[in-house]
RNA sequence: UCCUGAAUAGCUCAGCCGGUUAGAGCAUCUGACUGUUAAUCAGAGGGUCGCUGGUUCGAGUCCAGCUUCAGGAGCCA
């Protein structure tokens, strides 16, 4: 019996005349005699030819739509049009049933992406999800490979974390106790300290402070884990479990910073593009298709694959926040009053509705904010000197994507550790708690930077779905854990 | 969490001003055909109209609450 071959590898030798076995789900069985056979290393089918009338009426009866089955048989010139090559039958197994009656992936079905959410344990047998999932793979390959090749260490930050200092959202607790009966305090509280941490604790919200830690001596680190935020947030761009990327360089500056992020992006996607080429193909042609359905005016000019060679050939546009507000009060959408949130002063965050218009209709092009007022960003961002109208800024930066927003967020931290204490006690963060995040400020502080990329907003750009809750596997949100 | 909209067959949807037995296409099943590739042709089966209550002689249709989903907003990555 030969080796089992992929179908990726078998479409790209050609190599015909030759016996090979071959095991996958079969996609389409056309006129009792056509197999269009699938195993997810490509989204490509091969055919495979059956001799009906020499093969048992019962062996066929069981070719069914979402059916694994082994085929043993010649690779041949293809006799009919729409294919190279295709495999001639000589044996068919039957690896696993799939009863018709109930599978819901039949192949001329349109099922919506909401009922393929449903179904989220299925839908990696569709074309999409098979382009979407291997277009992910290679997306967290390359970032790998990116930071590897300039010597950055993987370092593993604790999921479970005791801290819920940097604020960066509603956190999950992690707990032992039995709910419905704690131990309490003489006070009523729940006793943590007989819990199996002796401190209350909490799924991680971000890896950056310890990333951090680990920068102060291995120099370029990154992490690249899941997060969980127990936000209520019902958005295409939020998930309770996510994966974030987080370099931490020491002695980088906010330049530094802004080049290493850009290098990445434009990096990873430059691989996808390379790698999963006839994936990015398939998903340009689907949005395509999902855009027409769009009234003229609310499609994108350029079509996906466009828009990610775009990305790679252009420079990302870098304005601070001052210079943003600017332009935001002189456009035209602000004079017309148009903003559902006008433009007025300096010292407010940006609204999606801002940022958008950045991004899309003024440079049309990925764009890096910097220099946020100090008042809207986090205690460890790095401060500016006051500004000749006495405004304070921190050494902040955050990627905006069109359709997409915020996608890396990332500062020039605090070294200093008079100025991060001051920060600290006037948003009242408790410096006891972070006695070690402290100590690096301590003993060999230096400048540093770092960036935290959301990666499912990553996989949403490239493979320009509309919902990040298609772009992983099984996604968590408010009211849903199924899976 | 807030705003807006939606929920009808396995899927995608139609169902008008409230009126007999709720429709279509696809899928499925049966048969025919056999170089198809979203195969084609003929026939058949398939419904607690999301849930609870209300209005009414009568509710898929109107009203209220709930649940879930979608889009937008906030929070952010």
């Amino acid at each position: 019996m030969s080796q089992r071959i992929k179908i990726k590898a078998l479409l790209e030798s050609e190599q015909t005349g030759i016996d090979i076995k071959i095991n996958g789900w079969v996609r389409a069985f056309r006129q009792n005699r056509f197999i269009a056979l699938n195993d997810g290393s490509t989204n490509n089918n091969i055919q495979i030819v059956v001799d009906f009338e020499n093969t048992d009426p019962n062996l066929l009866k069981r070719i069914t739509v979402g059916a694994a089955i082994s085929v043993t048989g010649e690779l041949i010139a293809s006799l009919g049009k729409g294919q190279k090559v295709e495999i001639v039958a000589k044996d068919i197994e039957i690896l696993g049933d799939c009863d018709p009656e109930k599978y819901p992936l039949q192949l001329k079905n349109r099922p919506s992406l909401e009922f393929l959410r449903e179904i989220a344990h299925l839908r990696f047998r569709t074309n999409t999800f098979g382009a979407i999932f291997r277009v992910r793979n290679s997306l967290a390959f390359a970032v790998h490979q990116f930071f590897q090749e300039r010597g950055f260490i993987y370092l593993h930050t604790p999921i479970i974390t005791a801290s819920d200092a940097e604020g960066a959202g509603e956190t999950f607790h992690v707990t032992n106790f039995d709910l419905a009966n704690p131990p309490k305090t003489e006070s009523g509280e729940v006793d943590f300290s007989q819990d199996f941490f002796a401190k209350a604790t909490n799924l991680t919200v971000s890896g950056q402070l310890e990333g951090e830690l680990g920068a102060m001596a291995l120099s370029d680190i990154y992490t690249f884990g899941p997060t969980f935020r127990a936000e209520n947030s019902n958005t295409t761009r939020h998930l309770a479990e996510f994966w974030m990327i987080e370099p931490e360089v020491a002695f980088n500056d906010l330049n530094d910073n802004m080049d290493l992020a850009e290098d990445m992006l434009k990096y990873v996607i430059k691989y996808a593009l390379d790698k999963n080429a006839e994936d990015i193909e398939f998903l340009t042609q689907r949005l395509a298709e999902e855009e027409k359905q769009k009234p003229q005016n609310e499609r994108s000019e350029m079509s996906l694959l466009e828009k990610l060679q775009f990305c790679l050939d252009n420079d990302f546009e870098r304005l601070t926040y001052t210079e943003a507000i600017d332009i935001l009060k002189e456009s035209t959408p602000n004079k017309k009053k148009k903003f559902q949130y006008p433009v007025e002063g300096w010292g407010t965050d940006l609204q999606s509705e801002h940022e958008r218009y950045l991004v899309e209709k003024h440079f049309k092009k990925p764009v890096i904010l910097t220099d946020y007022p100090k008042e809207i960003k986090a205690f460890y961002m790095r401060q500016n000197e006051p500004d000749a109208n006495g405004r304070e800024t921190v050494r902040a930066m955050d990627i905006l994507f069109p359709g997409i927003g915020e996608i890396v967020g990332g500062s020039q931290r605090e070294e200093r550790l008079e100025k991060l204490e001051q920060r600290m006690d006037e948003m009242g963060i408790p410096k006891d708690e972070l006695w070690w995040y402290l100590d690096t400020r301590r003993f060999g502080a230096c400048p540093h930077a770092g960036f935290g990329l959301g990666f499912e907003r990553l996989v949403l750009f490239v493979t320009g779905m509309g919902n990040i809750r298609d772009v992983i596997p099984f996604p968590r949100y408010p009211k849903n854990a199924e899976f």
